[in-house]
DNA sequence: TCCTTATTATAAGCATGCTTATAATTCTGA
DNA sequence: TCAGAATTATAAGCATGCTTATAATAAGGA
């Protein structure tokens, strides 16, 4: 028993929720998910990265990733290429198309942000930014690790 | 553009993924995921509530709760007992199995909050309830409002 | 060299959230 | 009173995360 209440990261867990309901609903016309804009987001920082690699950066499951992949492919924002140094990669890189894709889903990305944290000091914003990235390192992927 | 760069939104998700990530892990071996504990802590707090109140409380649809509680019954931890008052409704109560099995769970939630908040000042922590608190506020559901 | 182990991408199948649709019941207002 | 609207629970089917398993390739050591 630490003291402190185990709701908060119940709370957590519902807000992401509630931010990610908001955006799929801005986004649904557009076509594309959050889980989809968010590995072009990613992506565009990061062109000719392996899959393990944008998996791990996003701290995802490698096979999460490789279905929303299948699916951006499809749909001509991604392009996979062989590794010529070792054939088991596939290199990722986005196509023209997806940079205005991108551009809109990044407006509405902002419009649940402003949504989210209307009412907030800028100063809170940047004490939950960097507990964020607090708690993101302590909870880096070491599955046994106790309390 | 607002200034703030919209990745507070998915660092949020991210780690609200790993505590959950976290959690479930340990939980495994224990036979109960984290959404279903959850349903249970919630309803210990509020034993004779009908589904839909339980669901907004929870700010879930009320869909996602019916098949957390259609697994909970069978396994005997909650129990659906009709409304005399209105035949629409059906009461949520806990049974007596639920009880150990809601103390177990609360350990490991407690292992996994320790391990997220390792290395945290109680008063960041105390700001980041404040801050997920107000959060919650702004989200709370109305689909349709913009920046 | 060649056998063993590790890495990469993917497949199969589960968990849990959602939207949309439906049936039963209740409420409401002409 | 009774027809239409709202509420409650549920079903069907999708999205997206996970674990576990598999096939191809690479790396390392006797």
């Amino acid at each position: 028993m630490g003291g402190t209440d185990t709701t908060v990261g119940m709370s957590l867990n519902d807000v992401a929720r509630m931010m990610r309901r908001d955006f799929d609903r801005r986004a649904r016309e557009q076509g594309l998910s959050r889980a989809r804009w968010q590995v072009l987001w990613q992506l565009s920082r990061r062109q000719g990265v392996h899959q393990a690699a944008l998996a791990e950066a996003m701290d995802l499951a490698p096979i999460s990733l490789t279905r929303q992949l299948d699916q951006l492919e499809a749909e001509g924002l991604v392009e996979r290429r062989p590794d010529p140094s070792d054939r088991r990669r596939r290199l990722l890189f986005l196509t023209d198309q997806a940079q205005p894709a991108l551009e809109r889903l990044r407006g509405l990305a902002e419009q649940t942000r402003a949504r989210a944290f209307a009412g907030l000091e800028p100063s809170d914003i940047d004490t939950l930014i960097r507990i964020l990235a607090a708690m993101r390192a302590n909870l880096c992927d070491r599955p046994d690790q106790g309390d």
